[in-house]
DNA sequence: CCATAATGCGAGCAATCGCTCACATTTCCT
DNA sequence: AGGAAATGTGAGCGATTGCTCGCATTATGG
Protein backbone atom coordinates (compact mmCIF):
# COMPACT_ATOMS: atom_id res chain seq x y z
CA UNK A 1 0.00 0.00 0.00
CA UNK A 2 2.34 2.70 1.18
CA UNK A 3 6.16 2.81 -0.17
CA UNK A 4 8.89 1.95 2.48
CA UNK A 5 10.57 4.57 3.97
CA UNK A 6 13.59 2.80 5.82
CA UNK A 7 16.49 1.44 4.49
CA UNK A 8 16.54 -1.58 2.85
CA UNK A 9 19.47 -2.66 3.73
CA UNK A 10 22.64 -1.71 6.28
CA UNK A 11 25.45 -1.50 4.30
CA UNK A 12 28.39 -3.29 5.77
CA UNK A 13 31.51 -2.63 3.71
CA UNK A 14 32.94 1.16 3.44
CA UNK A 15 32.57 0.64 0.01
CA UNK A 16 28.92 0.79 0.42
CA UNK A 17 28.61 3.23 2.71
CA UNK A 18 30.27 5.75 0.22
CA UNK A 19 27.82 4.76 -2.10
CA UNK A 20 24.71 5.91 0.45
CA UNK A 21 26.40 9.31 1.04
CA UNK A 22 27.18 9.68 -2.59
CA UNK A 23 23.37 9.00 -3.64
CA UNK A 24 22.54 11.45 -0.50
CA UNK A 25 24.53 13.77 -1.98
CA UNK A 26 23.70 13.87 -5.32
CA UNK A 27 20.18 14.04 -3.93
CA UNK A 28 20.87 17.30 -2.03
CA UNK A 29 22.70 18.80 -4.84
CA UNK A 30 19.29 17.76 -7.18
CA UNK A 31 17.12 19.04 -4.66
CA UNK A 32 19.01 22.25 -3.76
CA UNK A 33 19.69 23.62 -7.20
CA UNK A 34 16.42 21.93 -9.45
CA UNK A 35 14.30 21.54 -6.87
CA UNK A 36 11.65 18.63 -5.85
CA UNK A 37 10.39 17.86 -9.21
CA UNK A 38 13.76 16.76 -10.35
CA UNK A 39 14.63 14.62 -7.50
CA UNK A 40 14.08 11.02 -9.51
CA UNK A 41 15.59 8.37 -8.75
CA UNK A 42 17.02 7.54 -12.08
CA UNK A 43 18.73 10.57 -12.17
CA UNK A 44 20.54 10.74 -8.38
CA UNK A 45 21.99 7.53 -9.19
CA UNK A 46 23.03 8.94 -12.52
CA UNK A 47 24.63 11.79 -10.67
CA UNK A 48 25.87 9.78 -7.90
CA UNK A 49 28.10 7.86 -10.22
CA UNK A 50 25.94 4.44 -9.26
CA UNK A 51 23.01 2.45 -11.07
CA UNK A 52 19.62 2.28 -9.90
CA UNK A 53 20.42 -1.21 -9.09
CA UNK A 54 22.43 0.12 -6.57
CA UNK A 55 20.36 2.72 -4.89
CA UNK A 56 17.58 0.20 -4.65
CA UNK A 57 19.71 -2.05 -2.25
CA UNK A 58 19.96 1.01 -0.03
CA UNK A 59 16.94 2.70 -0.60
CA UNK A 60 13.39 1.46 -0.89
CA UNK A 61 11.82 4.29 -3.10
CA UNK A 62 12.23 7.71 -4.11
CA UNK A 63 11.00 8.89 -0.54
CA UNK A 64 13.13 6.58 2.14
CA UNK A 65 16.18 9.17 0.18
CA UNK A 66 13.90 12.38 0.49
CA UNK A 67 12.83 11.01 4.11
CA UNK A 68 16.57 10.55 4.95
CA UNK A 69 17.37 14.29 3.58
CA UNK A 70 13.91 15.21 5.80
CA UNK A 71 15.18 13.23 8.70
CA UNK A 72 18.98 14.68 8.77
CA UNK A 73 17.34 18.53 8.17
CA UNK A 74 15.26 18.49 11.18
CA UNK A 75 17.59 16.72 13.39
CA UNK A 76 19.48 19.54 12.76
CA UNK A 77 17.56 22.17 13.26
CA UNK A 78 15.98 20.94 16.61
CA UNK A 79 19.63 20.04 17.96
CA UNK A 80 20.33 24.08 17.36
CA UNK A 81 17.26 25.17 18.65
CA UNK A 82 17.58 22.85 22.08
CA UNK A 83 21.46 24.24 22.36
CA UNK A 84 20.14 27.83 22.48
CA UNK A 85 16.91 27.28 24.34
CA UNK A 86 19.33 26.18 27.27
CA UNK A 87 20.59 29.85 27.57
CA UNK A 88 17.94 31.48 26.11
CA UNK A 89 16.12 30.18 29.14
CA UNK A 90 17.87 32.32 31.76
CA UNK A 91 17.52 35.45 29.24
CA UNK A 92 15.15 38.22 29.55
CA UNK A 93 12.15 37.88 26.58
CA UNK A 94 13.94 40.96 24.49
CA UNK A 95 17.35 38.64 24.52
CA UNK A 96 15.91 35.30 24.75
CA UNK A 97 13.93 35.50 21.24
CA UNK A 98 16.59 36.97 18.98
CA UNK A 99 18.99 33.90 20.23
CA UNK A 100 16.14 31.91 19.73
CA UNK A 101 15.01 33.37 15.95
CA UNK A 102 18.81 33.00 15.27
CA UNK A 103 18.82 29.61 16.34
CA UNK A 104 15.84 28.84 13.79
CA UNK A 105 16.48 30.53 10.86
CA UNK A 106 20.02 28.83 10.98
CA UNK A 107 19.12 26.17 7.92
CA UNK A 108 17.43 28.34 6.02
CA UNK A 109 20.34 31.58 6.28
CA UNK A 110 22.64 28.72 4.64
CA UNK A 111 21.03 26.80 2.32
CA UNK A 112 17.37 29.12 1.41
CA UNK A 113 16.47 26.78 -1.24
CA UNK A 114 17.38 23.34 0.11
CA UNK A 115 16.00 23.98 3.22
CA UNK A 116 12.68 24.97 1.20
CA UNK A 117 12.87 22.29 -1.29
CA UNK A 118 13.29 20.10 1.72
CA UNK A 119 10.38 21.27 3.76
CA UNK A 120 8.34 20.41 0.63
CA UNK A 121 9.69 17.47 0.69
CA UNK A 122 8.17 17.12 4.21
CA UNK A 123 4.83 18.30 3.41
CA UNK A 124 4.44 15.56 0.79
CA UNK A 125 6.08 12.40 2.29
CA UNK A 126 4.56 9.98 4.41
CA UNK A 127 4.48 10.91 8.03
CA UNK A 128 7.61 9.66 9.47
CA UNK A 129 7.98 8.95 13.01
CA UNK A 130 11.91 10.27 13.32
CA UNK A 131 11.18 13.49 11.50
CA UNK A 132 7.83 13.79 14.18
CA UNK A 133 9.99 13.59 16.39
CA UNK A 134 12.36 15.91 15.51
CA UNK A 135 9.74 18.67 15.28
CA UNK A 136 8.52 17.99 18.46
CA UNK A 137 12.29 18.37 19.65
CA UNK A 138 12.09 21.70 18.12
CA UNK A 139 8.65 22.65 19.82
CA UNK A 140 10.39 21.72 23.47
CA UNK A 141 12.84 23.84 23.01
CA UNK A 142 10.40 26.37 22.30
CA UNK A 143 8.46 25.91 25.32
CA UNK A 144 10.99 25.34 27.30
CA UNK A 145 12.27 28.66 26.55
CA UNK A 146 8.52 30.19 26.70
CA UNK A 147 7.94 28.54 30.21
CA UNK A 148 8.02 29.98 33.59
CA UNK A 149 7.29 33.67 31.82
CA UNK A 150 3.90 33.82 32.94
CA UNK A 151 2.64 32.83 29.53
CA UNK A 152 -0.53 31.01 30.18
CA UNK A 153 -0.29 28.61 27.79
CA UNK A 154 3.45 28.13 26.25
CA UNK A 155 2.76 25.55 23.98
CA UNK A 156 0.23 26.72 21.69
CA UNK A 157 2.87 30.25 21.71
CA UNK A 158 5.45 27.68 20.70
CA UNK A 159 3.56 26.42 18.15
CA UNK A 160 2.35 29.88 17.09
CA UNK A 161 5.63 31.53 17.09
CA UNK A 162 7.47 28.68 14.97
CA UNK A 163 4.26 29.20 12.86
CA UNK A 164 4.52 32.79 12.47
CA UNK A 165 8.50 32.42 11.68
CA UNK A 166 7.82 30.33 8.85
CA UNK A 167 5.28 32.17 7.54
CA UNK A 168 7.58 35.32 7.30
CA UNK A 169 10.77 33.57 6.28
CA UNK A 170 9.12 31.37 3.52
CA UNK A 171 7.55 34.51 1.83
CA UNK A 172 10.39 36.49 2.68
CA UNK A 173 13.08 34.01 0.44
CA UNK A 174 10.05 33.70 -2.34
CA UNK A 175 10.44 37.52 -2.80
CA UNK A 176 13.78 36.86 -3.08
CA UNK A 177 15.20 38.43 0.07
CA UNK A 178 18.80 37.72 1.00
CA UNK A 179 19.25 40.36 4.15
CA UNK A 180 18.85 37.74 7.16
CA UNK A 181 20.09 40.74 9.25
CA UNK A 182 16.65 42.09 8.29
CA UNK A 183 14.59 39.49 8.39
CA UNK A 184 15.56 38.49 11.90
CA UNK A 185 14.28 41.47 13.07
CA UNK A 186 11.27 41.29 11.73
CA UNK A 187 10.77 37.73 13.05
CA UNK A 188 11.92 38.73 16.35
CA UNK A 189 9.67 41.69 16.52
CA UNK A 190 6.62 39.33 15.22
CA UNK A 191 7.36 36.53 18.30
CA UNK A 192 8.41 39.45 20.73
CA UNK A 193 4.80 41.13 19.76
CA UNK A 194 2.84 38.33 19.94
CA UNK A 195 4.26 37.10 23.60
CA UNK A 196 3.02 40.65 25.01
CA UNK A 197 -0.41 40.16 23.65
CA UNK A 198 -0.75 36.30 24.75
CA UNK A 199 -2.85 35.68 27.66
CA UNK A 200 -1.04 35.84 30.87
CA UNK A 201 -0.88 33.57 33.82
CA UNK A 202 -1.66 35.78 37.18
CA UNK A 203 -0.21 33.19 39.68
CA UNK A 204 3.18 32.85 37.41
CA UNK A 205 6.17 34.95 37.95
CA UNK A 206 6.19 37.04 35.21
CA UNK A 207 10.20 37.23 33.88
CA UNK A 208 11.85 35.48 36.70
CA UNK A 209 13.13 32.07 36.61
CA UNK A 210 10.86 29.49 38.66
CA UNK A 211 13.01 27.39 41.59
CA UNK B 1 9.19 26.08 -23.54
CA UNK B 2 6.57 26.99 -21.17
CA UNK B 3 3.14 25.26 -20.82
CA UNK B 4 0.47 28.00 -21.60
CA UNK B 5 -2.06 29.04 -19.50
CA UNK B 6 -4.39 31.05 -20.92
CA UNK B 7 -7.72 29.81 -22.59
CA UNK B 8 -6.98 28.57 -26.23
CA UNK B 9 -10.29 29.36 -27.43
CA UNK B 10 -13.43 31.19 -25.98
CA UNK B 11 -16.49 29.40 -25.81
CA UNK B 12 -19.26 30.71 -27.66
CA UNK B 13 -22.14 28.93 -27.50
CA UNK B 14 -24.14 27.83 -23.71
CA UNK B 15 -22.98 24.49 -24.65
CA UNK B 16 -19.54 25.54 -24.48
CA UNK B 17 -19.72 27.15 -21.58
CA UNK B 18 -21.42 24.66 -19.62
CA UNK B 19 -18.63 22.27 -20.51
CA UNK B 20 -15.86 24.94 -19.27
CA UNK B 21 -17.61 24.80 -15.77
CA UNK B 22 -18.01 21.28 -15.56
CA UNK B 23 -14.19 20.79 -16.18
CA UNK B 24 -13.83 23.76 -13.21
CA UNK B 25 -16.29 22.02 -10.78
CA UNK B 26 -14.80 18.83 -11.19
CA UNK B 27 -11.16 20.14 -10.93
CA UNK B 28 -12.50 21.65 -7.53
CA UNK B 29 -14.07 18.39 -6.55
CA UNK B 30 -11.12 16.49 -7.11
CA UNK B 31 -8.53 18.81 -5.75
CA UNK B 32 -11.11 19.28 -2.57
CA UNK B 33 -11.14 15.73 -1.68
CA UNK B 34 -7.99 13.89 -3.37
CA UNK B 35 -5.17 16.79 -3.28
CA UNK B 36 -3.31 18.64 -5.97
CA UNK B 37 -1.50 15.46 -7.25
CA UNK B 38 -4.73 13.58 -8.42
CA UNK B 39 -5.81 16.26 -10.54
CA UNK B 40 -4.69 15.22 -13.67
CA UNK B 41 -6.78 16.20 -17.22
CA UNK B 42 -8.12 12.06 -17.79
CA UNK B 43 -9.33 12.27 -14.71
CA UNK B 44 -10.81 15.78 -14.60
CA UNK B 45 -12.35 15.00 -17.95
CA UNK B 46 -14.25 11.92 -17.05
CA UNK B 47 -15.10 13.62 -13.45
CA UNK B 48 -16.68 16.47 -15.90
CA UNK B 49 -18.48 13.62 -18.00
CA UNK B 50 -16.77 15.36 -20.89
CA UNK B 51 -14.05 13.94 -23.31
CA UNK B 52 -10.34 14.96 -22.89
CA UNK B 53 -10.36 16.26 -25.99
CA UNK B 54 -13.21 18.56 -25.19
CA UNK B 55 -11.16 19.74 -22.37
CA UNK B 56 -8.07 20.50 -24.34
CA UNK B 57 -10.31 23.03 -26.72
CA UNK B 58 -10.70 25.42 -23.95
CA UNK B 59 -7.50 24.65 -21.85
CA UNK B 60 -4.44 24.16 -23.34
CA UNK B 61 -2.82 22.78 -20.24
CA UNK B 62 -3.02 21.33 -16.84
CA UNK B 63 -1.35 24.06 -15.25
CA UNK B 64 -4.81 26.35 -17.28
CA UNK B 65 -7.44 24.46 -15.50
CA UNK B 66 -5.64 25.23 -12.14
CA UNK B 67 -4.21 28.28 -13.03
CA UNK B 68 -7.89 29.23 -13.75
CA UNK B 69 -9.31 28.06 -10.43
CA UNK B 70 -6.36 29.71 -8.35
CA UNK B 71 -7.17 33.05 -10.66
CA UNK B 72 -10.76 32.53 -8.60
CA UNK B 73 -9.43 32.33 -5.81
CA UNK B 74 -7.34 34.94 -5.12
CA UNK B 75 -9.90 37.17 -6.95
CA UNK B 76 -12.60 36.37 -4.41
CA UNK B 77 -9.90 36.78 -1.16
CA UNK B 78 -8.69 39.76 -2.36
CA UNK B 79 -12.29 41.50 -2.97
CA UNK B 80 -13.20 40.09 0.60
CA UNK B 81 -10.40 41.94 2.01
CA UNK B 82 -10.77 45.28 0.02
CA UNK B 83 -13.95 45.29 1.42
CA UNK B 84 -12.99 44.87 4.89
CA UNK B 85 -10.41 47.42 4.71
CA UNK B 86 -12.69 50.11 3.90
CA UNK B 87 -14.67 49.82 7.18
CA UNK B 88 -11.53 48.68 8.98
CA UNK B 89 -9.52 51.87 8.08
CA UNK B 90 -11.00 53.85 9.85
CA UNK B 91 -11.41 52.00 13.10
CA UNK B 92 -9.20 51.46 15.72
CA UNK B 93 -6.49 48.97 15.20
CA UNK B 94 -7.95 46.83 18.22
CA UNK B 95 -10.69 46.64 16.48
CA UNK B 96 -9.57 47.07 12.79
CA UNK B 97 -7.10 43.84 13.32
CA UNK B 98 -9.50 41.39 13.84
CA UNK B 99 -12.13 42.30 10.80
CA UNK B 100 -9.30 41.81 8.67
CA UNK B 101 -8.49 38.50 10.25
CA UNK B 102 -11.44 37.36 9.83
CA UNK B 103 -11.69 38.30 5.77
CA UNK B 104 -8.37 37.25 5.39
CA UNK B 105 -8.92 33.65 6.57
CA UNK B 106 -12.74 33.53 5.49
CA UNK B 107 -11.31 31.01 1.90
CA UNK B 108 -10.06 29.19 4.41
CA UNK B 109 -13.25 28.48 6.92
CA UNK B 110 -15.34 28.04 3.84
CA UNK B 111 -12.85 25.34 2.15
CA UNK B 112 -9.64 24.41 4.44
CA UNK B 113 -8.80 21.43 2.16
CA UNK B 114 -9.05 23.27 -1.49
CA UNK B 115 -8.18 26.39 0.03
CA UNK B 116 -4.66 24.80 0.91
CA UNK B 117 -4.67 23.00 -2.49
CA UNK B 118 -4.73 26.01 -4.22
CA UNK B 119 -2.17 27.31 -2.52
CA UNK B 120 0.25 24.27 -3.12
CA UNK B 121 -0.89 24.52 -6.63
CA UNK B 122 0.09 28.05 -6.72
CA UNK B 123 3.30 27.42 -5.55
CA UNK B 124 4.19 24.91 -8.29
CA UNK B 125 2.47 26.81 -11.19
CA UNK B 126 4.17 29.20 -13.47
CA UNK B 127 4.01 33.15 -12.10
CA UNK B 128 0.41 34.29 -13.70
CA UNK B 129 0.25 37.86 -14.06
CA UNK B 130 -3.64 37.82 -12.72
CA UNK B 131 -2.60 35.90 -10.02
CA UNK B 132 0.20 38.42 -9.14
CA UNK B 133 -2.51 41.30 -9.11
CA UNK B 134 -4.95 39.34 -7.03
CA UNK B 135 -1.61 38.92 -4.41
CA UNK B 136 -1.25 42.61 -4.70
CA UNK B 137 -4.84 43.59 -3.94
CA UNK B 138 -4.64 41.74 -0.45
CA UNK B 139 -1.78 43.49 0.14
CA UNK B 140 -2.59 46.42 -0.91
CA UNK B 141 -6.19 46.09 1.10
CA UNK B 142 -3.65 45.33 4.18
CA UNK B 143 -1.34 48.53 3.38
CA UNK B 144 -4.20 51.01 3.38
CA UNK B 145 -5.36 49.20 6.66
CA UNK B 146 -2.40 50.19 8.42
CA UNK B 147 -1.44 52.90 7.07
CA UNK B 148 -1.32 56.38 8.86
CA UNK B 149 -1.93 54.38 12.13
CA UNK B 150 2.18 55.81 12.50
CA UNK B 151 3.95 52.57 11.32
CA UNK B 152 7.11 53.55 9.72
CA UNK B 153 7.00 51.23 7.21
CA UNK B 154 3.21 49.60 6.24
CA UNK B 155 4.22 47.63 3.30
CA UNK B 156 6.62 45.56 5.06
CA UNK B 157 4.26 45.42 7.75
CA UNK B 158 1.40 44.27 5.76
CA UNK B 159 3.54 41.89 3.96
CA UNK B 160 4.61 40.38 7.26
CA UNK B 161 0.94 40.42 8.87
CA UNK B 162 -0.08 38.35 5.88
CA UNK B 163 3.29 35.48 5.96
CA UNK B 164 2.18 35.71 9.47
CA UNK B 165 -0.97 34.61 8.92
CA UNK B 166 -0.54 32.20 6.63
CA UNK B 167 2.15 30.03 8.83
CA UNK B 168 -0.77 30.26 12.08
CA UNK B 169 -3.44 29.00 9.85
CA UNK B 170 -1.84 26.47 7.38
CA UNK B 171 0.06 25.17 10.63
CA UNK B 172 -3.43 25.06 12.75
CA UNK B 173 -4.94 23.48 9.73
CA UNK B 174 -2.45 20.62 9.38
CA UNK B 175 -3.04 19.77 13.13
CA UNK B 176 -6.56 19.32 12.31
CA UNK B 177 -7.70 22.48 14.32
CA UNK B 178 -11.39 23.37 13.35
CA UNK B 179 -11.79 25.62 15.81
CA UNK B 180 -12.07 28.93 13.70
CA UNK B 181 -12.46 30.97 16.60
CA UNK B 182 -9.66 30.28 18.25
CA UNK B 183 -7.33 29.95 15.27
CA UNK B 184 -9.10 33.73 14.58
CA UNK B 185 -8.10 35.29 18.27
CA UNK B 186 -4.29 33.63 17.69
CA UNK B 187 -3.82 35.13 14.58
CA UNK B 188 -5.50 38.08 16.03
CA UNK B 189 -3.18 38.59 18.76
CA UNK B 190 0.14 38.39 16.38
CA UNK B 191 -0.95 40.69 14.09
CA UNK B 192 -1.55 43.01 16.63
CA UNK B 193 1.53 42.04 18.80
CA UNK B 194 3.55 42.53 15.93
CA UNK B 195 2.32 46.03 14.68
CA UNK B 196 2.94 47.16 18.38
CA UNK B 197 6.49 46.29 18.25
CA UNK B 198 6.94 47.63 14.84
CA UNK B 199 9.28 50.87 14.42
CA UNK B 200 7.15 54.39 14.84
CA UNK B 201 6.44 57.03 12.84
CA UNK B 202 6.83 59.50 15.32
CA UNK B 203 5.86 62.24 12.55
CA UNK B 204 2.86 59.99 11.48
CA UNK B 205 -0.70 60.87 14.57
CA UNK B 206 -0.91 57.69 16.30
CA UNK B 207 -4.53 56.09 15.70
CA UNK B 208 -6.41 59.00 14.07
CA UNK B 209 -7.22 59.04 10.77
CA UNK B 210 -5.40 61.84 8.18
CA UNK B 211 -7.00 64.30 6.54
C1' DC C 1 -32.64 22.81 -45.55
C1' DC C 2 -28.12 22.78 -46.16
C1' DA C 3 -23.37 24.57 -45.72
C1' DT C 4 -20.39 25.92 -42.40
C1' DA C 5 -18.74 26.53 -38.04
C1' DA C 6 -18.70 25.10 -33.38
C1' DT C 7 -18.42 21.55 -30.29
C1' DG C 8 -17.53 16.88 -28.71
C1' DC C 9 -15.26 12.39 -28.81
C1' DG C 10 -11.72 8.91 -27.22
C1' DA C 11 -8.10 5.79 -28.91
C1' DG C 12 -3.68 6.03 -28.40
C1' DC C 13 1.18 8.29 -28.89
C1' DA C 14 5.25 9.74 -26.58
C1' DA C 15 7.55 10.69 -22.66
C1' DT C 16 8.49 10.08 -17.82
C1' DC C 17 9.42 7.50 -13.86
C1' DG C 18 9.51 4.16 -10.12
C1' DC C 19 11.29 0.00 -9.72
C1' DT C 20 12.90 -5.20 -10.75
C1' DC C 21 15.80 -8.77 -12.12
C1' DA C 22 19.24 -11.58 -14.06
C1' DC C 23 23.73 -11.21 -14.11
C1' DA C 24 28.72 -9.29 -13.33
C1' DT C 25 32.27 -7.78 -10.18
C1' DT C 26 34.50 -7.07 -5.79
C1' DT C 27 35.49 -8.13 -1.07
C1' DC C 28 35.82 -11.12 2.88
C1' DC C 29 37.03 -15.08 5.28
C1' DT C 30 39.05 -19.44 6.02
C1' DA D 1 43.20 -20.13 -3.48
C1' DG D 2 38.45 -20.35 -3.64
C1' DG D 3 33.81 -20.18 -2.39
C1' DA D 4 30.37 -17.37 -0.36
C1' DA D 5 28.58 -13.06 0.62
C1' DA D 6 28.33 -8.36 -0.46
C1' DT D 7 28.01 -5.05 -3.78
C1' DG D 8 27.28 -3.14 -8.43
C1' DT D 9 25.10 -3.00 -13.18
C1' DG D 10 21.64 -1.25 -16.53
C1' DA D 11 18.23 -2.76 -19.83
C1' DG D 12 13.78 -2.48 -19.71
C1' DC D 13 8.87 -3.47 -17.74
C1' DG D 14 4.59 -1.59 -16.35
C1' DA D 15 2.02 2.16 -15.05
C1' DT D 16 0.86 6.88 -15.33
C1' DT D 17 -0.12 11.03 -17.70
C1' DG D 18 -0.14 15.15 -20.67
C1' DC D 19 -1.73 15.83 -24.90
C1' DT D 20 -2.96 15.21 -30.28
C1' DC D 21 -5.63 14.11 -34.13
C1' DG D 22 -8.95 12.37 -37.19
C1' DC D 23 -13.52 12.03 -37.11
C1' DA D 24 -18.56 12.33 -35.37
C1' DT D 25 -22.25 15.17 -33.68
C1' DT D 26 -24.73 19.42 -32.95
C1' DA D 27 -25.86 24.21 -33.55
C1' DT D 28 -26.21 28.53 -36.46
C1' DG D 29 -27.58 31.44 -40.02
C1' DG D 30 -28.83 32.44 -44.62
Amino acid sequence: MESPVNPRKRPAQSRSRATVEAILEAATRILRDEGLSAVNTNRVAERAGVSVGSLYQYFPSRAAILSELVRRMRLSMSARLAEASVEARQLPLERAIPLMMSAAIWQYEMEPRLTRALEEAEAQLPRDPEVMAGRRKVREAMVSCLSGRGIADPAEAATDVIAMTRGIVTTALAMGLTDFEAIRARIGRAALGYLRECPRNAADPGDRRPA
